[in-house]
This record gives structure tokens, C-alpha cells and sequence, in this order.
DNA sequence: ACTTAAACAGACCGCTCGGTTGGTAAGAAC
DNA sequence: GTTCTTACCAACCGAGCGGTCTGTTTAAGT
């Protein structure tokens, strides 16, 4: 039980930095001290084992990260933009950030590994969903323009995120993340709930 | 001579969509009929062809897609508007489309091969000097508001490109193409120059 | 006619990969 | 006390990798 976990959280560890192709059971195992019998014991293969880290640690770091910030009952764009903020900062400071897990792997698998893209893909449409609904909120409640299309907010959202994050690896990520955020603000104000007279 | 652009533009196609590290150089010899002594014979390593690919044929269509749309003395967020119109329409009806190449060997590479991130940055410098440059113009002729930041406007529609590249990759493309198209449009409306007076 | 060198072909090497197999120490079951 | 299962070890396998090396063909130079 607790091999199997550590198995997991080293896995994803070393997919995230060096790739998933790039990354060798043996690498894993060398670093947990733990043999190749150790491992097909507890997994079928190494894509089943990749299958389980998504579903175990992944689904729950973007839930933590992207997902669980966004409940309340504040100005939905208030959220998003402090859980964006917080999301970057965490990757400011770890000094082994890479990138978005989820954009990474989404660009690594794709077109070749169906199994495991329609994995990454249940994430993926999680978070959009939870973006969605939480914009028609603030619709309700009066904090964005009645006349926004949310699905399309959304799509541009994940978009934006997943590609500042891209950028971010490279250099100076903290300008870009300050830089970022100001922009996002400005497209805020553009689609916020407009005064009823001018 | 025609023998090397062969296996660069094969190389590239290979590379694009299989990834790099997950395509040997016997999978391109094999398309185009040719040994591991042609190979050789052209290139020193497996690096130096990869290196090469991004000098010679990556820069080229960055520039042609991204870059060169951006001249002439219109609107430049009309020209913005158009240009990721045009890039991402192609890739709409390219079946073998995966996000956008520039953004996918980034994620590839980031901190696994420093010689290789060096020379993909160098086009994304290129990419950004020349939106910063085009939305600079755009102040000075009195398109855009001469409040905007213009470097933290590029940082801004890059990722936002990236990303969609990236999302667009998946399922119903051209749904997302529109809606972040629309977006796109409405965040152009935020930083376009205002009226004088109200 | 002879030399030279460009442009390949293809066998080969050391290494690493994902995966398999046979074995074994330790504890629970009965 | 023996039997069975769990959790693991370590040797091993065939395939494939990047890269090397030794030809062989062909066309031009002299």
C-alpha cells in the first residue's frame, strides 16, 4: 500500500520533469530503491501505471489547484483571478516547475496514446465545466455581463492558463506572471456585469 | 542538397508528431528510404538534425504564420485578429494537426535539453519583439490605447495562443476556434483606443 | 585511364528499454 | 506446523536505440 503510493508520487515526480518517454520504470525504481519484481507486482504495465497516477494524483492537484478555489459565493471573476494568481505564484517558486501537469502531458500524449489523452481529457472537461458554471453564477448574482457566452470565457481561460504556463518555464517567469495577471484583469473588466446607465 | 531537405522536412513531420524522443532516426530513414549512412553522412547527430530542423524550417513557418501577417499599416489588432484566424484555421482542416509546433517542442524540451530550448526561445524572442513592435505602431497611429502595456499584451495573446493550440488539439476544434475567436475580439475591444470624450 | 571525393548502403556495437520469470522471506490461515 | 498469500528481489530476454565503420557506386577532374 505505501509502496505502491510512493511508486506513484516518484513516478509522477520524474514523468513531469523528464517526460514520460523520456523516463524509464528502471529510473523510478533506482531512485525508490525498489526492483522491477517491486513494480509488475503492483501494476500491469507502464501505462497502467501512468493511467492510475492521473487518476489518484492528477485528477486531485488540478481539483486542489484549479477546481476546489473556485467555490463561494464572491465575484466569480474575483476567483478565478486569485486562483490563478495563486496557481502561478506556487510555480514561481518551486524552482523544478515545468509547466502545467496537465497542458505537459496533454501535449505529450497527443496522437499517441488514445488511452490515456481520453484520461487526460476527463480532467480537462472537470475543469471546464467547473468554469462554466461558476461564470453562469456570477451572471445570476450580477457580477458578469448577461450577454457573455461562458463556454467561450471558459475556453479562453483554460487557454490562456495553459499557455502562460508554457511560458513561464522559459525565463523571467515572474514578469510574465505579473504581466499575465494584468492583462487578465483588463479582459475581466471587458465581459463584468456593465452599469445600468451610463 | 535535395537528399538533406528531405530528411528535414520528413524529420520535422515525424518529430511533430511523434515527438522527439519518441521517433528514432531509423523511423525517418525508413519513410524516405535511406540508410543510417546517408544520415550520418548529412548531419553529426541526431541533435544537429533537430537543431538544424529549427534554424531552417520551424523558423521559417513561425514567421510565415505568425510574424510576417503582422506587417502592413492597418489596424494591427485587426492584423492580430486575422493572423490567429488564418493559423488556427489551417489547423482546423489539417488532420494531422497537434497544437502548435513552436509551443509543443517547448514543452518537450523544457529541462531536458538546453541547447535545443535555446534555439526554440530565440524564435519566441523573434515572435514577441515583433508583436510588442507591431502594438507600438498601433498606439502611435491611434489604434490602441496608449495606456496598454504592450510587452504584457504579447506575453498575453502568445499564451493565449499557445493554449488554444494546445486545447484545439483535442476534441471539436473548430467550436473552440470560434469561441476563443470571440474572445479574442472582446479583449481586443478592452485595449483598442477609446473615444475622446463620452 | 586513373584518381578523388561526394553520396550513399548496410552490417555492426554497446547500451537501455519494457517486460518476464523463478525464486524467497515473512506473516496470516487453518 | 504446514500451507498459502503477499510483497518483493534479481537475473534475464528480445527489441530497439543512437552512433560507428567499412564498403560500394557514381560522376567529375586531370
Amino acid at each position: 500500500m505505501a509502496t505502491m503510493q510512493r511508486m506513484q508520487v516518484t513516478g509522477l515526480e520524474l514523468f513531469y520533469t523528464n517526460g514520460y518517454f523520456n523516463t524509464s520504470v528502471d529510473d523510478i525504481l533506482k531512485k525508490l530503491e525498489l526492483s522491477k519484481g517491486a513494480f509488475y507486482y503492483h501494476f500491469e504495465s507502464k501505462e497502467d501505471f501512468f493511467v492510475q497516477i492521473i487518476q489518484n494524483l492528477m485528477a486531485h492537484k488540478v481539483y486542489g489547484t484549479l477546481i476546489e478555489p473556485l467555490e463561494g459565493h464572491e465575484n466569480p471573476l474575483t476567483l478565478i483571478t486569485n486562483c490563478f494568481n495563486n496557481a502561478m505564484e506556487t510555480a514561481v517558486h518551486n524552482e523544478m516547475d515545468f509547466g502545467c501537469i496537465l497542458s505537459n502531458f496533454l501535449t505529450e500524449f497527443n496522437g499517441k496514446n488514445d488511452v490515456i489523452m481520453q484520461h487526460l481529457n476527463e480532467i480537462v472537461t472537470v475543469w471546464e465545466v467547473n468554469l462554466v458554471t461558476t461564470l453562469q453564477k456570477g451572471k445570476f448574482s450580477g457580477y458578469v455581463d448577461r450577454h457573455v457566452d461562458c463556454e467561450a470565457v471558459a475556453i479562453f481561460l483554460m487557454s490562456s492558463y495553459f499557455g502562460v504556463r508554457t511560458l513561464m518555464a522559459g525565463s523571467s517567469p515572474s514578469a510574465k506572471k505579473y504581466r499575465f495577471m494584468n492583462q487578465l484583469r483588463q479582459y475581466f473588466k471587458s465581459i463584468e456585469s456593465k452599469p445600468v446607465t451610463v
